[in-house]
DNA sequence: CAGTTATCTGTTGTCTGACAAGTTAAATTA
DNA sequence: TAATTTAACTTGTCAGACAACAGATAACTG
């Protein structure tokens, strides 16, 4: 009944255990980890990697795919595929330490105004209506956060995002969020220690401050 | 010579120079950034990506890969591909895929620029007598390496990190290096392709700025 | 009717073969 | 010999096919 048409070359191997691709991804991965073949050398040719590995060259595409993604290998066209240098880590980060004084977490917050005053002006120039509805939705709801005596952290984070969102300079974003991720945690103690009464009056003020904002962009 | 067998009937697309899995990738990851596509919800498929984009199937997968490989989204065998909640956030840091475009580079010296707006304004109020005299050291080597057509990158790096200095906010001084250090390797290239007369007066221009800021310090 | 099984549909995974487009080096020619 | 052309690799893209998997529905059985 069973049109058996296996091609009886290749028959035995046993599949579907995590995807062929994967395999050949950790084939290559250890050769590099391991010194075979190091930074600067060529890889085989996608030709030889099929037959080596025996799959097709759909496969053999994919994992090298992979490993550029994660920055082990890289292609030129037309010349072939060469591993690279371990990729440097450099980054932008605020230790903990850091964060020792009250001083400490006000400079924090310097840099993270700083980037918003010209964010605001970049928004003014760019936002879309898109971005306006954001930002006025932001602003309800944290105006419902103060008179509801909900935590307005979140939602006071999330207009300040929408600021620069409304930049459409993805760094923007992205720096915007760390150094709120930052802040956040220490916000809760300065809630929490506040009389109630002053720290509405400060959120009052906090609003007053996010009005305008909206108005100006 | 060339023998000329246009199929014709999809002569007109402009050949990407930049590759068409970049484009596909930059697209897909426009929207999930955006929001248009959320976390936990479904991808198109691969075919109607295919008509989307109109592209083979192979670019589309291969765009896909590159997004897993980011951690953007996850493919699940015979249900589709589905939008990840974003990275951690426990660092800041500028992929080097953001350096696809000149764009994407002005971009990041948009932040810079930013940065460094805020930050010749704290510098005014707290800059010390010894701050001011690095300043002034930095902007005479600045000016020195133009006359002595020589790389202005460093010293006019160097100018931009005695401001930042002038902050007295370690953060600043930070995030300013690790900008720098992300743009520079790219201005080689434009140093090299400009003509020397254009960047002479272009750097004059610079250097101008760096004085008045300077006077205003 | 309830529960199991078979089938259908839509999806991703892999294979195959082909051609386009770069790069390099040998072969050809002036 | 020197310049040009050709040939042989390489990676990039396309097209179509079938296999493997998951979910929904229909059919069957008790």
């Amino acid at each position: 009944m069973e049109s058996v048409k296996t091609p009886s070359h290749l028959v035995p191997r046993p599949r579907r255990v995590r995807g062929l691709v994967q395999e050949i991804v950790e084939g290559l991965a250890v050769d590099i980890r391991e010194g075979l073949i190091q930074p600067g050398d060529k890889l085989p040719s996608e030709a030889e990697l099929m037959t080596r590995f025996d799959v097709s060259r759909t496969v053999v595409r994919e994992a090298i795919s992979k490993l550029q993604a994660s920055k082990m290998v890289e292609t030129r066209h037309g010349i072939g595929t060469f591993a690279l240098p371990p990729a440097d880590t450099s980054n932008f980060k605020i230790a903990d330490e850091d964060f020792a004084t009250v001083s400490d977490v006000i400079a924090v917050l310097e840099l993270r105004i700083s980037l918003e005053a010209e964010a605001a002006g970049l928004a003014a120039q760019r936002r879309t209506e898109a971005n306006l509805a954001a930002l006025t939705a932001a602003l309800a709801a944290f105006e419902n956060s103060i008179n509801q005596d909900s935590d307005a952290v979140p939602s006071d984070f999330l207009f300040h995002m929408e600021v620069a969102r409304a930049t459409h300079n993805q760094h923007f974003t992205d720096l915007m969020t760390y150094l709120g991720a930052m802040i956040i945690p220490r916000t809760r103690v300065n809630t929490a220690s506040s009389a109630p009464e002053g720290r509405y009056a400060y959120l009052q003020r906090v609003h007053a401050e996010h009005e305008s904002i909206l108005n100006a962009i």
